[in-house]
DNA sequence: CAGTAAGTCAAGCGCCTGCCTTAAATCTGG
DNA sequence: CCAGATTTAAGGCAGGCGCTTGACTTACTG
């Protein structure tokens, strides 16, 4: 219907550009240090609620944000997942969970603020949570957890899980960090994305193989 | 002169107290989340601007905070940079490199919240340049830093930078970690401190002997 | 033993925040 | 075409913030 088209659209018109200004906000200063009403102007809103009015609280604002990248990156992960089918390669498996996010970012072209933003959001002990949830409902990324896991028998459990902690780590912080040296006109040590994702995943391969020493 | 002593005592009591609050704040809530009022109050000084009189921005606060920490820090580094020699052994050089604050960390005994404090400090864009630029100053880590280039003499210089991005974000993450499942009462995967720095430096050398792939 | 400087406390200032209320503009459904 | 609902705008409110001021206590100094 053309009413739902007119009217609707202007909402989430409106609805998109808090979420954007936010991002960039959050990305650029911190969470914490951005108030609702910031964000409202920085929208270009004249309305001070216009935070509250369209998502709630802070948090809600987070999730929101999060869930705006979460279906392109769902997508790209299921395609990588798909392309690999039950390998036994670790590189493969490592690939599938690394890359999607450089891929998106790349695909988003021009400057980016997600992976920043993203690195606020798992730093913040209020915010973690949310990330932690909206990331383990990707039913794709369990698979590839435990396809990489498949790979990795001998491995002791606590040291599978700890080692998945620095991946998690890292393949939040290293694209946030690549996006902050572009963004101050810093040099990168990858060209584009897809170098950045393909330097990290030999890093994580290197990671999940190293030797078990029997130092104290 | 007993003149000295008392009085200074007494104010070099309060600093302490300051900063054992604020780092404790700051880490459980995020240096943001956290104003110098409440620092102030929570450290027991019925005056608002105890802290401001006393370090001045908040910036300054964070600043004192890691210095108090450094000395230690530098202390357990330099004993372990001149047990190693000039070894060309690249886990020698890792060792250096992770073990200084856990053993730090370890040697505090009880609940600690360093680890915690510096996670948040490097990852807020306002004070990330605070820690880097103390970090730097100390003379043994850069010792460090170019014993394990040495070690790693064809390793191109961008995969040698990107790299040691990933390590010094493990470096710090790992320990705030660790640090937060204590103070949540959750299991860890390593017993004591000592051993979670080995774990940490076991992926660490793998991480840096990666080998490097052709993909994309 | 004053005089002075340093540290602490208490109160007040303007500013910004989140939240609430009201009003105008805009679109929807009958 | 018009009531009614939704969205945006605008302003007010209490509360917390950083910062300043001034009084009071304490300890060093000549």
């Amino acid at each position: 219907m053309a009413s739902r088209t007119a009217r609707a659209e202007q909402v989430s018109a409106t609805r998109e550009l808090i979420l954007t200004a936010a991002e960039r906000l959050f990305a650029e200063r911190g969470v914490n240090a951005v108030s609702n009403r910031q964000v409202s102007e920085a929208a270009g809103q004249g309305n001070n609620t216009a935070v509250g009015y369209h998502f709630g609280t802070k948090a809600d604002l987070v999730r929101a944000i999060v869930r705006k990248h979460a279906t392109r990156i769902e997508e790209i992960r299921a395609r990588l997942l798909a392309g690999i089918g039950d390998s036994s390669d670790v590189r493969d498996w490592v690939d599938c969970l690394v890359r999607p996010i450089p891929k998106h970012l790349g695909a988003l072209g021009g400057p980016t603020w997600y992976a920043r933003f993203c690195a606020q959001v798992v730093t913040d002990p209020a915010l973690h949570e949310i990330l932690v949830e909206e990331s383990l409902a990707s039913p794709t990324l369990r698979q590839i957890i435990d396809g990489l896991t498949r790979c990795l028998p001998e491995l002791p459990p606590e040291v599978r899980a700890e080692r998945a902690e620095m991946a998690r780590h890292l393949i939040v912080h290293m694209p946030a960090e690549r996006e902050r040296a572009i963004a101050e006109n810093r040099a990168t040590p990858r060209a584009n994305w897809d170098d950045a994702a393909g330097g990290l995943a030999d890093a994580l391969v290197g990671l999940w193989l190293a030797p078990i020493s029997s130092r104290s």
